[in-house]
RNA sequence: GUCCCCUUCGUCUAGUGGCCUAGGACACUGCCCUUUCACGGCAGUAACAGGGGUUCGAGUCCCCUAGGGGACGCCA
C-alpha cells in the first residue's frame, strides 16, 4: 500500500501545522502497515509557490522527522516534485475525457460565470455552472478554437441520483449527483486543476489510499467520477478530522499560531511537537501521553481516530514540551538542543554587530539579546499607551503594520522598511512615532537596537506573533472593530 | 440558502452493549515537599447535547431535534 500527502505552498511559505498533522498520520498509516510514505507538492496556481516556499515545508517537515519514500520507479512523478514540470500529462488526461465525451470545453466569461452565482444566490438556490456550454455544437466548438477564444475544460457528471462512497473512519457517505457541480479541469491557462492533477497523480503514484482533511469529503464525488472515467482504480478514502481553533473553527492564523516556523523559534522540540499532533484525534493503546514517532508508528492502528475536531491547545503543547525536556533529554543533549536552537555561532554573528555598539561589558550582552531568544514578551498596556499616540492609532499602526508584514514575501530589511515606511505616510504620523509602538511590540522596550533589524533577526513569524500579542495587550480588537478597520485599511492602499 | 461531516468534563481523550457509581491527561483549586519559585507527590471541582426507540440491560445500536464545523472558485 502506498499514501502520500499533498502540500500546497502558501505565498508566504509559512509550513502549515495542519500539513504536517496530515502527513504524520499518512506516515503513521503507511508505516505501520509496512507500505510507503510519500510527498507530494502540487501548486497549479503558479503564483502560490516558488522554491524557497517549498524548501520551507520540506524542511519543516524533515524537522519533525516526516521522511517520506522515493515512490514507485513506473516513469510517473517522483516524491517531492515541481507540477508546472510536467503540465503536458494532465492536457493529455484531459484530452482523453474529451474524446470519450466525458468531458467538454466551456468559453463563458468571468463577468458570465459571477452574474450566473450572484442570480443563484438572489434565488437562495444551489450554486453551481448552469450547463451553457454543454451542448455547443461540434461546428460551434471547432470555430470556436480556431479563433482562439479563452476557454476552459469541465468534466461531466450525472444529473440524477447519488454518488455513495465508503470512507475508512466514516463509513457509507452519500452525494446527490445534483450537488456536483462540472468541475473546470483545466484552466484557461492550461494547467489543470486541483482535482483533474490530484487523480492523475495519484494513479500514476500507484496511491491505493487517500489520507486527507475533512474539508475534501464533498469533492470525493468529483474524483470518484473521474476515476471510472478513466477507468483506474479508485485509492480508498479516509477523511482525518480538521484541526480547530479555540472557538471551534478550522485552526487559522488570524486565531492561532499555525506556522510550524513559529514553534521552532518558540522552543519547542520537534519531538514534542510530533507527540502533541499524534494526540490530535489519536490515542495510544494505553493513554499514554508522551510517546516518540517511532512507537506511536509501532502501535499505530487507524481505527483508533476519533472523529471531533480536536481543538489545538498551546498550553497543552507546553506541558507535553516540558515533560520532554525534563524527562527525556540529558543535560547534554539539551545543551545541545539550545545551542542548535539559538546560541549557535551564526545567530550571535547576526546580532553582535548591533549589539557592539551598545556594549561596554561582556554582561551587557544577555540584557540587550534576551527579547531574540524569548517567546511572548510581558508587556503591559501602559508600556503602549504612554507613547503619545491616541489608543485608536495605537490599535491602526499594529495592526495594519501585521497586515502589510502578513503579506510580506521576503523578509528582508529594506522591504520590511518600504512597507513601514509607506504605511507611516499613508497614515500621516512620524516615522519615529509610529515606530515606537512597533518597538516595545517587538523587542519589549523603548531602547534596543532597530526594529527593522530585530524583525529580520527574529524571523516572520515571531515578529508577526509580537505584534498580534500587542494587540492583545490593548484588549484585541472585536469582529466589529476588525470590519472596520479592513475598511480603513483597503481604502489606504 | 443547499449539501456533507461531527457531538463524553472548559480542553485533549478512554470507552466497540453488562467490567461505568463514566477512567486518564492539560488547565483550575487546595494540601504536602521545599530557604523562594518551579518540578514532583496527594486530593478536589468538572462531561455522556436533548428527546424518542431497540434491548433483560445503552455513553456504546437506530431515528428525530438541537448545536458545532466543513464544502459549494479557472484556490488548494
Amino acid at each position: 500500500m502506498t499514501v502520500r500527502t499533498r502540500i500546497a505552498p502558501s505565498p508566504t511559505g509559512d509550513p502549515h501545522v495542519g500539513t504536517a498533522y496530515v502527513a504524520l498520520f499518512n506516515m503513521a498509516f503507511a508505516r505501520s502497515q509496512g507500505g510507503q510514505f510519500l510527498l507530494r507538492i502540487e501548486d497549479t496556481d503558479q503564483t502560490r509557490s516558488t522554491d524557497e516556499s517549498e524548501q520551507t515545508i520540506l524542511d519543516a517537515l524533515r524537522w519533525l522527522g516526516l521522511d517520506w519514500d522515493e515512490g514507485p520507479d513506473n516513469g510517473g512523478p517522483k516524491g517531492p516534485y515541481r507540477q508546472s514540470e510536467r503540465g503536458a500529462i494532465y492536457s493529455e488526461h484531459c484530452d482523453m475525457l474529451l474524446d470519450s465525451g466525458h468531458a467538454f470545453r466551456c468559453f463563458c466569461s468571468t463577468e458570465r460565470l459571477d452574474e450566473l452565482r450572484k442570480g443563484q444566490m438572489a434565488e437562495q438556490k444551489q450554486i453551481g455552472y448552469d450547463g451553457h456550454c454543454l451542448h455547443l455544437s461540434q461546428q460551434e466548438v471547432t470555430t470556436r478554437l480556431e479563433n482562439d477564444e479563452p476557454h476552459v475544460v469541465r468534466m461531466k457528471v450525472p444529473d440524477e441520483g447519488q454518488c455513495t462512497f465508503n470512507d475508512m473512519l466514516r463509513g457509507e457517505i452519500s452525494i446527490d449527483w445534483a450537488q456536483i457541480d462540472m468541475q473546470v479541469l483545466l484552466k484557461a491557462d492550461g494547467m489543470p486543476t486541483y482535482h483533474l492533477a490530484n487523480v492523475v497523480d495519484d494513479h500514476l503514484m500507484e496511491i491505493s489510499h487517500v489520507i486527507r482533511g475533512e474539508e475534501w469529503i464533498n469533492s470525493a464525488p468529483k474524483h470518484i467520477l473521474l476515476y471510472q472515467y478513466f477507468g483506474w482504480d479508485m485509492p480508498v478514502l479516509c477523511h482525518l478530522p480538521l484541526l480547530r481553533n479555540p472557538d471551534k473553527s478550522k485552526l487559522s492564523k488570524r486565531k492561532n499560531p499555525t506556522s510550524i516556523l513559529y514553534y521552532q523559534r518558540m522552543g519547542y522540540l520537534p519531538e514534542a511537537m510530533v507527540n502533541y499532533l499524534g494526540r490530535m484525534g489519536w490515542s495510544m493503546p494505553d493513554e499514554r501521553e508522551k510517546f516518540s514517532l517511532d512507537e506511536m508508528l509501532a502501535e499505530f492502528d487507524i481505527n483508533r481516530i476519533s472523529l471531533g475536531g480536536p481543538v489545538f491547545d498551546v498550553e497543552k503543547l507546553s506541558w507535553l514540551n516540558g515533560m520532554w525536556i525534563r524527562e527525556e533529554f540529558s543535560d547534554e543533549q539539551l545543551a545541545d538542543r539550545i545551542q542548535q536552537w539559538a546560541l549557535n555561532r551564526e545567530s550571535l554573528m547576526a546580532f553582535l554587530p548591533f549589539a557592539k555598539q551598545r556594549m561596554e561589558t561582556l554582561s551587557d550582552l544577555a540584557p540587550l539579546g534576551a527579547y531574540l531568544v524569548s517567546g511572548v514578551l510581558p508587556i503591559k498596556e501602559d508600556d503602549l499607551t504612554g507613547l503619545g499616540l491616541e489608543p485608536d492609532k495605537l490599535i491602526e499602526v499594529l495592526q495594519f503594520s501585521l497586515w502589510r508584514l502578513e503579506a510580506l514575501r521576503h523578509w528582508e530589511r529594506e522591504q520590511i522598511f518600504t512597507e513601514l515606511k509607506s504605511l507611516s505616510d499613508a497614515l500621516e504620523i512620524k516615522l519615529k512615532a509610529f515606530l515606537a509602538p512597533l518597538f516595545v511590540a517587538i523587542s519589549g522596550s523603548q531602547s534596543s537596537i532597530s526594529v527593522m533589524d530585530s524583525m529580520v533577526l527574529l524571523g516572520p513569524d515571531m515578529s508577526r506573533a509580537r505584534l498580534r500579542h500587542a494587540i492583545e495587550v490593548l484588549g484585541g480588537v472585536g469582529k466589529k472593530k476588525l470590519k472596520k478597520l479592513e475598511k480603513a485599511y483597503q481604502q489606504l492602499s
